[in-house]
Order: C-alpha cells, then structure tokens, then sequence
DNA sequence: GTGCTTGTTGGCCA
DNA sequence: GTGGCCAACAAGCA
C-alpha cells in the first residue's frame, strides 16, 4: 500500500509513540533478506540504548534518527507497515524489525518483504537518504523540470513515466493514475506527445494529489486517522478504482483497466482519450 | 488450483 | 551511453 502520504502515516505513527524514548531491545528476523547489506552486530549494538529523537519522510523512504548519530531508514516496499504493540508483543511471522521501547513495542511488519532496512552511524547524511529527488511539493519540483523530463522519456507511456521516482518521488500506481484520471490525459499517451498545457495540468495535479493525500493522513491534532481511506473523499478515483464495475465519479461512466507500462492501470475512457 | 497485487532492480535489447 | 521493457523477488488473497 505505502505511497508518499501513507508513508508519512507510519512515520508519524510510530514517531507520536515513541519519541524521546529510549531502545531496551532490538529484534531482527532470521530471514535476512530486509536487513541485506547490513552489519547486524553492528546495528544492534548502535541502536540499543539509543534514544529516538526525530524523524523523517520523503518519498517512500523514512528515516528515524536517535542519539549518537544513529539513522534507521526504512522502505515498506509493497506490503509494509509499521505499528506499534503494547510491551511484552510477541513478535509474528512477518515482523523483520521489533524495537522494544520503554513503552511501546515498535514492529517492521511486510509479509512480501520487497521492503528494506537501511542504516547509518556518522553525522553525515547517509546516501540512502542523500539520493531522493526533491520532493514534488518542494520549489525544485517546476513545470520545466517536467518537461524535460517529459521529453527524454518521450517513448515510454506517461503512467509509467509518473512512477519514476528520480522526477515524481512518492508516486505510486494509485496517485499515478489519480493524477492522470485528474489531468484528463489517458495513461498510455506517449510522454513525449504531451502539449504544453497539459503538461502544466499534469505538474499542477501532481502537487494538488500530494497536497491532499498528505491532507487526509494528517489527523486532528496527535490522532492519527485509521488508514488513507478514511480521509479520501468519494470524488477521488480512489475509492472507486478497485471496486468491481466500479464508474468514474465525475462522468458516471464505466472505468476501464488494463496493464500499461508493466502496472495494472485504471482509467475513465470517457475523460481520458488517447487522441 | 489460477491469477492477480499500491515497489524496485538488474538484465537484455534497440 | 541511453532509454524502454520485463522478469524476478514472496506471500496472501479472491
């Protein structure tokens, strides 16, 4: 599930639980294959007794930083999800990191385990985080940088343009096609064919998708919402993409799927014309 | 059993 | 060298 605002969801998550608090345990999964690359030792030993004092979420990666310049970073990957359990959780199958806390349990949970665990001690910022693009509501995110873009991936259907992360981090499958229903351009249109304007409806969609799904995680206050769903009005594509015989909310008409740019793709061919 | 799946990477080919 | 496509990764679900 985790595109840009669902992973500034667990971050928050697990940050509003346990900030300021201090690691009693660190518990990896035998099953190595999130931890690939990692000194284990090593990062047990930094992140024991390391207090968390803050955290970060870009794109789809999150960084947890503690004392002692330890950074944790994290991509959910497909299927992960962070959560946080009372003390003395038993961790289950598909929990690949648990920190247990002063009082809070901490869980890595990703049963497809397409996720990563990343990990850096130094006052440097570590490359994992250094390499994200800037973030599309950040100024460096402008209509030129798009275009360009556009251009030298002129070949490739837009859709998967919209999924690469060096120009649109964050962007998953379901923003993607969010941003095109939105846009009224249709996902297979080649990139390099986009006219001027839409390409300023494009850029301009890209920041209103963004805006508002960071908009419906954001809660009330230090509540956090259930999930990403319950904050997406019925107006989005959202909530009507999955749904069998499901119909674009602003024609009325029939929605379509196919598999374009290798991602399965959902659109509204009465708004969205390949020309 | 079959055929999907909200992400990323590396290999192949033009 | 660059860009585009696709399989692979793994497990759960309908």
């Amino acid at each position: 599930m985790p595109e840009l605002a669902e992973v500034e969801f667990f971050r928050k998550r697990w940050h509003q639980a346990a900030v300021g608090e201090r690691v009693a345990t660190v518990l990896t999964h035998d099953r190595k294959r999130l931890l690939r690359g990692l000194n284990l030792p090593q990062f047990h030993r930094a992140l024991t007794g390391a207090q968390l004092e803050s955290s970060h979420a870009a794109a789809k990666q999150m960084a947890f930083r503690f004392s002692g310049d330890v950074w944790l970073g994290i991509h959910l990957g497909m299927s992960g999800e962070l959560k946080v359990e009372a003390l003395g959780y038993s961790p289950g199958k598909h929990d690949h990191l648990v920190l247990v806390t002063e009082g809070h349990t901490l869980v890595f949970t990703d049963p497809r385990m397409f996720g990563r665990i990343e990990f850096h001690v130094g006052s440097d910022v570590p490359h994992w985080w250094k390499r994200l693009a800037p973030p599309i509501l950040s100024p460096a995110f402008t209509v030129a940088a798009v275009t360009q873009f556009l251009t030298r991936r002129g070949r490739a259907p837009i859709k998967a343009v919209l999924l690469m992360q060096e120009r649109f981090p964050g962007v998953g499958n379901w923003m993607a096609d969010e941003i095109l229903w939105r846009s009224s351009i249709h996902p297979a249109r080649r990139a390099g064919t986009l006219q001027p304007e839409e390409i300023r409806t494009l850029w301009r969609e890209c920041r209103t998708v963004c805006r508002q799904a960071f908009a419906a995680v954001a809660g009330r206050g230090d509540t956090l919402p259930a999930n990403l769903n319950v904050g997406i009005p019925d107006t989005w594509l959202f909530n009507h993409r999955w749904r069998r015989g499901g119909r674009c909310p602003k024609s009325g008409r029939p929605l379509a799927h196919a598999t374009i740019g290798g991602r399965t793709t959902c659109w509204s061919p009465a708004r969205q014309k390949l020309k």
